[in-house]
DNA sequence: AACTATTTATAAGA
DNA sequence: TTCTTATAAATAGTT
């Protein structure tokens, strides 16, 4: 929208995405806000970042928003009585499962190469090894899959040609059977077998044509 | 913002408000989508009309930011009647994260270099560029730090040095300021500045000791 | 709804 | 991070 017009899609620089995430994440707010005012709107935004922060932003309280809407929404019904306790168990596992998965989002932010400033020297080194390891053990097993699809082909091939040995053979007995009768006709319907040339099954390319 | 600037104030004639709600509403959601996908955030929004009437917007889906937020925010703890909705949305939710937690702990396998028999041909070969990228940040960013390192103790070592060269000055002008008076003895205790042997902290050692 | 003259937002670069 | 600036995008007032 400036300097160039760019895309709408990831960003894939981490520190540009992490700035133009500030820079955007400011300009929303403010809209958010100037709407809520000019217009006389309640307006609530929530916005997390790919680092799971939360800012949120709501013109009057982001609670009375919340329950505003579900007063509103259709999907709110399905009633059960929750006893307190079971509401507080479920809200404390929530809580856990919240823990969990931004660690997760951690880990694999750093195995992604990205926030790596939290890191020490170590645990630089410690994840260095484990991407060479798995780097490697991906490697591995993507050229295991292409030799097994290679062999799969091989074996095609040398079945397609066997085929086409034995129907060599079948069709001049077939026009001596048929006492060369349209003799031109029928080779040139079966030349598809006799040369091999073009697109036929039997030649070996590989693409990326197999699947598990 | 165009044809004049306006205050942001509340609009007062109606129709005009009503004008200004829908476009800007409708830039608001715009912006508030291309936050999320230029950066890969969670964002939601809602408005709710002069009129009470409700618009919103969620990148995800709504209760799942909502309940996202709830795990997050501190002033969820103080009141919260569980009420019937507010159970419904924490346990919907519950199963969402579980499915977010297992979908990361996949991710973080795969890119451990395990479960890759069900990935396709297609998907490790991205898996491996993505490792290759990655390990070449950690890479990077692993040695900038050890450079960092070997400068701030080379600095040091010139601080020390230079330390050294006054200290070897000053050493002998007190020796004559003393009349050669147990000169034997001051000499012997002032080795350590002298001479920079063995263990100071002038050596240049290179383990691990950068801290960020 | 459409049209633009302007204001605002912002991508890229410092 | 913050500032700058050239340019893209949003939009106020008008038709």
């Amino acid at each position: 929208m400036t300097r160039k017009k760019i895309q709408i899609k990831k960003i894939d620089n981490i520190s540009s995405r992490q700035v133009t995430f500030s820079k955007r994440r400011k300009g929303l707010f403010k809209k958010a806000q100037e709407l809520s005012t000019l217009c006389d709107a309640d307006v609530a935004l929530m916005v997390f970042s790919a680092t799971n922060k939360l800012f949120e932003y709501a013109s009057s309280s982001m609670q009375q928003v919340i329950e505003r809407r579900n007063g509103c929404s259709e999907n709110h019904r399905l009633m059960d009585r929750p006893s307190t306790d079971q509401f507080q168990v479920e809200s404390e596992s929530s809580d856990t499962l919240h823990k969990k998965l931004e660690d997760k989002s951690r880990e694999l932010r750093q195995m992604n190469g990205e926030d790596l400033q939290e890191l020490t020297v170590q645990e630089l080194q410690k994840l260095e090894t484990l991407l060479r390891r798995s780097l490697s053990s991906v490697s591995k097993k993507k050229d295991e899959m292409f030799i097994q699809g290679i062999n799969t082909l091989k074996r095609k091939e040398v079945e397609l040609i066997r085929e086409n040995q034995r129907l060599k053979h079948v069709v001049p007995d077939l026009i001596i059977g048929q006492r060369q009768q349209s003799l031109e006709s029928v080779i040139r319907r079966s030349s598809y077998f006799l040369e091999d040339g073009g697109d036929s099954d039997t030649s070996l390319k590989l693409g990326l044509p197999f699947h598990n």
